[in-house]
Formats: structure tokens, sequence, C-alpha cells
DNA sequence: TAAAACTATAAAGCTACTATAAGGTCAATA
DNA sequence: TATTGACCTTATAGTAGCTTTATAGTTTTA
């Protein structure tokens, strides 16, 4: 299979895949004589599986770890399940700081209307005097 | 005042400062013979309604529109609230997405407890399958 | 006077790609 | 046979918002 087809199969772009190689996350595959590279089903396995981690977002260093316990079959699975768990709560904290965030905005939006000028406007002072309504 | 100081009072780095002068969003200050920067309130006052933008969550484009809206202070601000409800909007999305994530990370780490081989690990083997209950 | 602290510019690094440029290879067509 | 088009190669730059590093000049302090 060459690259092309890997691509469209896994719904990739070739460079990203190119990118995985450099990056360390896919192994080099063969070449042909002119220099083409030439993937296995391993290989659309393993990408499905980096791509399937990041749908779920984990960052590529976080994907290697999980690779690096791949290789390693009979060790107790603990640290999967570890860095499983640090994602969740990298995902919660981002959820609640984005919420913190929205009230603020909505509070800060809340203080003007449209028929203001700018001069007079509620957000624009909100801003400017840290009316932020912090923490 | 000079960077440092300037840095210090909004409690930012002076590389940061000159960051925002290069992207246009702090003017040039004058210089003093060394080439030193020399700051005014003026730039502390435009340097901390940026830095409350980007806490936020203002990209440097967003600020860069506010700025020029702060420039005519005599239109309606009804371009000043709509930038705010379509950030408020991209927040919300945001949040939308994680959530989504969320309850899919939980579920597959449902899917396995501490006690497992990486060969029989619920969350690596969901990753693998696909399990992703995905909507 | 010499070191410490501050300033300057320019360039690279960070994440996870995406895009562009310039070129080599191959099958099919005119 | 010549050429078109689809595919492949590498290398380089761009995205956002800084941070870090390198190198060098200036001011302040001991
Ligand atoms: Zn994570
Ligand atoms: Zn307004
Ligand atoms: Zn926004
Ligand atoms: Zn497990």
């Amino acid at each position: 299979m060459r690259i092309g087809q890997l691509a469209q199969l896994v719904g990739v772009e070739t460079q990203t895949i190119r990118f995985y190689e450099q990056q360390g996350l896919l192994p080099p595959p063969d070449r042909q004589d002119n220099g083409y590279r030439v993937y296995t089903e391993k290989h659309g396995e393993g990408l499905a599986f980096i791509r399937r981690c990041r749908i779920l977002g984990l960052s590529l260093a976080e994907i290697h770890e999980l690779q690096s316990y791949q290789d390693d079959p009979y060790q107790p699975c603990t640290a999967v399940n570890a860095l499983l768990d640090d994602h969740i709560s990298h995902v919660r904290s981002q959820i609640t700081a984005l919420q913190t965030l929205e009230k603020q905005l909505v509070s800060l939006r809340a203080s003007c209307n449209d028929d203001r000028e700018i001069e007079a406007c509620g957000v624009l002072a909100g801003i400017s005097e840290g009316n932020m309504h912090q923490q």
C-alpha cells in the first residue's frame, strides 16, 4: 500500500502520515526502488490508533507513552489507566476554566445594550476598568 | 518608565511587551538616547486592557478589532457587543465539545480496572477497536 | 573597577499539523 | 513518442501566542 491509499483508508492527509513518521509515532515503512513508502496493515492499525487518540484529545506525547506501554504487553496496565485519568482531569479543568470564562463574558455582555456610543459601551468600560467579577 | 517597571506593574514579561508592540497591539514608545523604551501611563492602561482581554480568552485579532473601535468613540457600539457575542459562542462550543469528550473518556476509563495486563487493558482495547461511543 | 542587573535585537522553539515549492516517477493518452 | 496527469519525494514556511536562547550593549551597585 502506498501513502495515498493509506491516507484515504484512514482519512488523513499524506503529509500528516509523514509527519507522524518524523515524530516517531509511526515506524518508518519500507521503500520501493523509487523511494516510495510501502505500508502494511500494521501501519494502518497504528495510524488508526493515533487518530482515535487524537480525537480523544490526547497529545502526541501521551500517544507516544501509550505506544510504549503497548510494546510491553505483560506489564500491569496501571500506567495506562493513570494516563487516562490525568487526561480526564486535563479536560475537566479546561471545562471548568471555560465555564468560569463564560460567566464573566455573559455578565460583561449584560452590561451593555446595542444603542450606545463606543464611549459609553458597557463592555469596553467593563474590560478597561477590570470589572470582570473574578473568581 | 522603562520596560522592566512596566512589566512588573502589569505582571507580564518584558518580552511579551515587545511582542505586543511588534504585533501592533501596543504603540511604539519613545526611546532614550541609548535605545531603551520609555513608557507612559497610557501604555500601562493599554497593556492592562490587552491582558484583561487575554484573560477573557479573546484572540489578539479580536483585541486588535476592539482597539479599532476604541479609536472611534462616537460610533454605536453594536460591533463591540457583536464581537463579544461571537466570542461567547466560541467559548460555548468549546465547552460543548469538551463535555462530549469527557463523557467518552469516562466511559472508556470505566472499561478497565487497575489489575490487568496491558494486553487485556480495557482502555487500550477500547481505543484500538474504536469503541468510543461516538456522538 | 568589576560584577550584577537591565536593556537591545534576532532567531529558534513550542503544538499539531497544513501549505507551498520544486522536483522525480509512472501509467495512459494523443 | 511526447506529454499530460496523478502520484510520490524532500525541504521549508506558516499558523497562535508567546517563551527561550544567543549575543551584545548599558546602567547600577558593591
Ligand atoms: Zn492530556
Ligand atoms: Zn456596548
Ligand atoms: Zn473569540
Ligand atoms: Zn487498563
